[in-house]
DNA sequence: ATAAAAAATGCAACCGATTGCAAAAAATAT
DNA sequence: ATATTTTTTGCAATCGGTTGCATTTTTTAT
């Protein structure tokens, strides 16, 4: 059973008595084709099992109709959630995606970046690693004008667009209703301050308790992984402390929950004792006791959002001077943080 | 700012005063090229900022070295695991992947195998949707005869190779463990008896049930798509039972967990009144209160042996005859299902 | 030194779609 | 009927790496 050869053009102009120019124009609606010509092109395609072979056009062309993508994980709701919503844009453009994951770490995105430029892609959505400290090895890129947009955790840079939410003001609402919950010492878990995310909240955070002529103790933020480990060691950190915190403000939802785990296993009551609040809106939020109060933010939207705003620049239609753009999200109140009411 | 021109091996070869077909040659270690000569192949590639294109390659060898993923959702911790596993041995062995999503949907199930097809990939990896009923549109593939791999949800084809878990064995284990709880009245919640991984639990049920000389009830049994909804669904017709069912084992974490909730809220205790256990290992099994018994079983692992066993067949290396594998997994026993000690 | 065998390199024809420009065909004007 | 314009179609080069086979160079044998 070997492979039978494909159908090509020049099979169908041979057929038709055509030359395998027209038919290739004949095959994409170019207007200088008589309609009834395309017709006959079109079926003898259909009849013959023809099927468009993109090597040969994207050498021709050079573009390969792909787009990379850099992800830290894919293990988490959210950002499968913007990988669906990119893929629905992206197949509906005609562009395939090509995913690879950072592991949250410079080196392999290093590596990742390397694989797909030398893939050819047509343009990068990237979301940065935990520790990547500048953009060097994006260079390649950047300087052969290959569109690159960063989503959610980005990097400034003149010629990249940016997708994100309103970061600090989410994690200003989070800690002003921690405020008016009654919450007084209030923990911040945060993460590499490298990354827009972290910092962003932070400053938030700080932000609302100034607001609220709450001091801001150093003492009190914690700066780690935001893994289920990391919530274990801050809230061990917490039991030992000599004026306990009343609340408890992380950047994500895994390590809030494991923190409320912890807190639960020493005795503390969640919210009444302590009240906890995290980040992403998670699945897990809505099954950790109590329920967690978090931020939602619309992945599948940044998602088909950074694909959409990616393939106009690709087509040439728009976007040179396009910065930032900024996602709604809601702040989404659950018993975790309910001391009152 | 315009693109500059590439480099090509004839630019190589000109500075070199060799052969295009030399420089080629010697851009990937043929052996009939001196060491010394490929030695200043690589040196000048390196020197004028010579990037492979893979377009041109792949036109002449009729290879993409690409490789197309359909999966039901990237968005739980399985699929992303193992995705993460096919990245790292595809990537290894110079393969990129196309990631799909069916979204448990036939239709857009047959729609990625086309949109794949024509972007020409290499060989298939895919776990079925929910609602596939048979392989036809896989025909186009098959015929070809591009490698197709099928992991988790599988289907019986003569062509293709299944990766699997022991899902009879592991719902059998469930099961009798739950029986050794002192389980009587069991609920299994299942899915869509189309999938491979639904029949071999049920069938894995009745087995145990029939071991330990416990009648099998269809009343008991559940067919659902495992969602939360589900769950809470599944929990409203427990309650309403006139002879109150003793455990139940779920298809998935999700479910498993919902209706653990659910209970809850009704005022069973869980796992006094009714035990419970799902299936996946889900980091929401940790979460839930009491913490789920479940069955884990390797992601990381199975992504990598898929990927790998298909390079290998597209490497031409081996694999005609081979048909199924089998991967282990573990029984997980937590608070939900301990009825004694 | 010469012949034979082995190793290294080059030639040139691919792979299949694209596209600028020329040529042919059809439509319109003179 | 001829000239001019407009539509259609075709020619042929191009994209850049690959590979069977021929040729040249080097090594080994005689």
């Amino acid at each position: 059973m070997t492979t039978q050869k494909e159908v090509t053009i020049y099979d169908i102009a041979e057929a038709l008595d055509l030359s395998p120019a027209t038919v290739s124009r004949g095959l994409k609606d170019h207007p200088a084709i008589r309609k009834d010509t395309r017709k006959r092109i079109v079926e003898k395609a259909r009849e013959l099992g023809y099927q468009h072979n993109s090597f040969a056009s994207n050498l021709r062309r050079n573009k390969t109709n792909t787009i990379g993508v850099i992800v830290p994980r894919l293990n988490s709701y959210f950002m499968s959630t913007v990988i669906a919503g990119m893929e629905k844009v992206a197949n509906a453009g005609g562009y395939n995606l090509i995913i690879s994951q950072s592991m949250e770490s410079v080196d392999k995105e290093v590596a990742n970046v390397k694989t797909l430029f030398n893939s050819r892609v047509d343009g990068f959505l990237v979301s940065l690693a935990y520790d990547t400290e500048d953009l060097s090895h994006f260079d390649m890129v950047l300087d052969k004008n290959i569109p690159l947009i960063f989503f959610d955790r980005v990097f400034e840079h003149p010629k990249c667009i940016s997708i994100v939410i309103d970061n600090f003001k989410a994690a200003y609402e989070v800690t002003t209703h921690l405020i008016s919950q009654g919450c007084k010492r209030i923990v911040h878990i945060s993460a590499n301050l490298k990354r827009n995310v972290y910092t962003d909240r932070l400053r938030g955070y700080k932000a609302a308790l100034l607001d609220h002529n709450i001091p801001y103790d150093e003492k009190l933020v914690f700066f780690n992984n935001l893994s289920d480990q990391a919530g274990i060691e801050v809230s061990e950190a917490i039991l030992k402390m000599e004026q306990r915190p009343d609340g408890i403000f992380s950047s994500n939802d895994a390590c809030a929950v494991s923190c409320i785990r912890q807190l639960k296993l020493a005795g503390l009551k969640v919210p009444t004792d302590i009240a906890v609040a995290g980040f992403n809106n998670d699945p897990l939020s809505k099954v950790i006791e109590p329920n967690l109060t978090t931020v939602n933010y619309p992945g599948q939207e940044m998602g088909e959002l950074a694909a959409s705003t990616l393939i106009r620049r690709l087509d040439r239609l728009e976007g040179a001077n396009l910065n930032t753009m900024v996602l709604r999200h809601d702040l989404i109140v659950r018993e975790s943080s309910l001391k009152k009411g």
